[in-house]
DNA sequence: TCCCACACGAGAGTGAAGAATCACTATCAT
DNA sequence: ATGATAGTGATTCTTCACTCTCGTGTGGGA
């Protein structure tokens, strides 16, 4: 667990602030070395960890894809990925009677939904060309 | 991609089909040796690969998991996996209106909708603890 | 029935995510 | 300002899912 308030660790967390959307270990060290130079994947690695086992961040999982990380505490939401560029954005709300569609004696504790598609800046770029 | 009808490709067809419900690579091994006693894994992996290909099986990605292969051609339909026993099942139905939940500039293509619980058989072993 | 290209099974190899190692550096209580 | 020690960065190691290799066996056309 890393406690002391390091630069790099300061550099990952900014990171998410500003990016406001889940972050796989890649975009961190892409972001965060803006602001560290040197910054390696490992401390990346260690920092991400050290920050969801504090409770700063919370794992997103979606299908197929290794795990990206968001601030936690926030409300029950989803996720929205751009088929174009892969990123992954938050989605607020969500809709009631989604436990309904399990047979009798299946018991529905939680539930993950992903919507894709083109994020606003793809959309656009698509339509220029 | 396999052409010839062999056992172990019988084998692993039925196994899909006697399960009913979405299989990993090592659930097809168990389930597709009680027929063929010494069937490799690379032997399930040249076949399921072989089946997708040939439009056979389509493949299910669920989030942070291993892909599983489930027949194709069925109508659209999500998940469910059990908490307890890892195994996944299918659900039928879906729910209108979920495009809704995406911010103005984004463009929803596809969902995929993930249940989580517990199956009939945990329940009632749990039940019975 | 014969034959051989194709498929099989066992095990080694590969690639990627992430953890461990280690010499060096930076933080922060004193 | 100092120094104990936690953290860093480069690298190696581990793990796991999956693929390849190669010698053996077999499906199915002639």
């Amino acid at each position: 667990m890393i406690t002391r308030n390091t630069r790099q660790k300061s550099a990952i967390r900014d990171a998410f602030e500003e990016a406001g959307r889940p972050l796989s270990t890649g975009e961190v060290l892409d972001l965060a070395q803006n602001k560290v130079g040197g910054l390696g994947i490992a401390t990346v690695y260690r920092n991400v960890k050290s920050l969801v086992d504090e409770g700063w961040l919370a794992t997103v999982e979606l299908p197929g894809e290794p795990p990206r990380y968001e601030i936690s505490g926030k409300d029950h939401h989803h996720h929205f990925q751009c088929e174009s560029c892969g990123r992954v954005f938050e989605l607020h709300g969500c809709l009631p009677g989604l436990e309904k569609l399990a047979a009798s004696g299946f018991t529905v504790k939680r539930h993950e939904l992903v919507l894709y598609g083109g994020c606003p800046e793809c959309s656009v770029k698509r339509r220029a060309n």
